[in-house]
DNA sequence: TTGAAAGCGTTACCAC
DNA sequence: GTGGTAACGCTTTCAA
């Protein structure tokens, strides 16, 4: 702590200049010398300042990751694999979590000043903002979210998994499909929902939307309720839930059950993200390479850093139908 | 990016002094001087360089958080409590995964020299670590960890809920009870086994160990395997298992199904924990208050870095007893 | 109120 | 190979 390369070099008889070559190994040192430097920094317990050597070399040798929650065990692998791939990179690692707050784009500009690159994630800041930062200079890297021309960008396939869901929940015996989840929300959810009605259509089902935007269970609860509130006057309930993510779904799957629902005997419900709980709940959803998300942006991140590519870069890593229990009436009961 | 607080200077027609108070120092400036040195900076979309200012200052404003995996939903909720109230203290978070790397002692090092304190979680480093860092005068706070008496700490309770899912287990019929999971893993894993297996015992059960060491639901599964195989030779069944956290006990479950027995008819299971999956699956289990654990690990670590307090805190969090129907043979379908 | 200048702890360039 | 010494960008006395 208070020790410093000065101390270090005056135990050591030589100057700050040898030391923090010693150090460093770099090739120009005599054994004899180093050998003096290592035992003196030994002693002291010289632990070289970081702020020093940042400033000297104008880095911070540190990557910032802005996300909106962690709570969902979305994001938290993401950024698991981020973390993964810079701490091999021997960068830390510098986290934002905007959580709904409304002044994102200050926290994150200053995020910005702490580091060489950042990673945004979602829908945490506007697109003005990571603008303004990529004009000045500022590496970044957008993940699961709606990709700018001139920015890189890594996305989960949705398209083709969502033809498949689609056409899936058809063939499982829907006719009435809601969609439950505001495609005006995220591109990521507009391409999903497309895909499956686009797909489910073809098939002969009718597709409706529920427009809701806060993806929790809680809100996935409550659309089950609408759903049975509505069937009191319509008489109808649909016969197939599309829910944009799994813990929607998984909500949706709690009110249909208090109801006295069975699912899927009485209706289908498909989620999205193949998140942990959707195993045990027996979900069939979409699983996304959520760690690969995360590695994937790293690697592009550390390439824009190091000026090692020019041209931007937009990722679309593949994603996989899961089917389980709840499109699955015939199925037993085994958990897979 | 390129510009510094002297292009500020020149383009206002002041000193570098002078900007620096403008920009920041509410008192001691003209506000002519501070308007003129505002617009300039603007127009030169002036970022001040938080490399330069944190060396002049000598402190970093960061914090960082060493983990073992953010893969768990435990230690994300950890990490996100702790997250939130350092950036209302206006510091960054630098997060460190050990996963299992056997070089964690030189990372957590390395982390040390780049934040002015930080938060140990769980099984990262060595208590020697923890000690030489202390002693160093880095600023630090343990988290769900065995603690150390001259080192801050939050824990959770475990000891009381303990007791009474060791007494729930007995009511709801346990004669036999399996503890998977290992007690000398971690202290937690001690108190936990400790607490249950006294009141089971007072109670009437017996109780026998299995030791598994990684906490995964693969080791849950595996467990269920070796429990059933056990059988054969046995001829018995331990009619409870109460394992050491969910993703164990969750497996578990799945083993136990896989082999066609049902859970609570045939055997009852309990975790630890409450993890979003134990509600799908209708888990009893103990909830720690995850995120409180990080807030309170965050508001500790700012009293120790700004010298607020000196003798050493050890704060332990209650826990609460969450039953579910993997333990209550007579209970409903529903889910809560 | 403002400016000059001395750090803060490194790295890196340039002589020797 | 090694030492002296400018940077790096800012904050903070100390005078004026």
């Amino acid at each position: 702590m208070a020790t410093t390369i000065r101390d270090v070099a005056h135990r050591a008889g030589v100057s700050i200049a040898t030391v923090s070559r010693a150090l460093r190994d770099a090739t120009s040192v005599t054994p004899e010398t180093r050998a003096r430097v290592t035992q003196a920094a030994a002693d002291l317990e010289y632990v070289p300042s970081q702020l020093g050597r940042q400033l000297a070399q104008g880095r911070h040798a540190a990557n910032g990751i802005v996300f909106p929650d962690l709570s969902g065990p979305y994001y938290a692998e993401v950024v698991l694999g981020y973390e993964s791939v810079a701490a091999q990179l021997d960068r830390s690692v510098l986290i934002l979590s905007t959580h709904g707050r409304r002044d994102a784009d200050t926290l994150v500009t200053g995020l910005a000043a702490r580091c060489d690159g950042l990673v945004v994630l979602g829908p945490t800041v506007d697109d003005e903002v990571v603008h303004r930062l990529n004009r000045r200079g500022t590496p970044i890297v957008l993940v699961a979210r709606t990709p700018l021309v001139d920015v890189d960008s890594v996305n989960a396939e949705n398209n083709a998994s969502g033809t498949l869901l689609g056409e899936h929940l058809v063939a499982a015996g829907a006719r009435t499909i809601l969609f439950v989840g505001d495609p005006e929300a995220t591109a990521d959810v507009a391409e999903r929902f497309a895909a499956i009605s686009a797909a489910a259509e073809r098939d002969g089902a009718s597709v409706t939307v529920e427009p809701v935007s806060d993806f929790s269970e809680e809100a996935g609860v409550h659309a089950a309720r609408q759903a049975l509130a509505r069937r009191r006057t319509t008489k109808s309930l649909p016969d197939a839930f599309a829910c944009a993510n799994d813990e929607l779904a998984l909500g949706l799957m709690l009110g249909l059950r208090d109801a006295g629902l069975r699912v899927p005997e009485d209706a289908i419900v498909s989620g999205w993200d193949d998140v942990m709980a959707a195993r045990y709940a027996g979900l069939t959803t979409v699983r996304q390479p959520m760690r690969d998300l995360g590695v994937h942006a790293a690697q592009l991140l550390d390439q824009l850093i190091n000026r090692t590519r020019e041209t931007p870069v937009h990722e679309v890593l593949p994603t996989e139908l899961i089917v389980r229990q709840s499109t699955t009436p015939t199925a037993g009961g085994t958990t897979r």
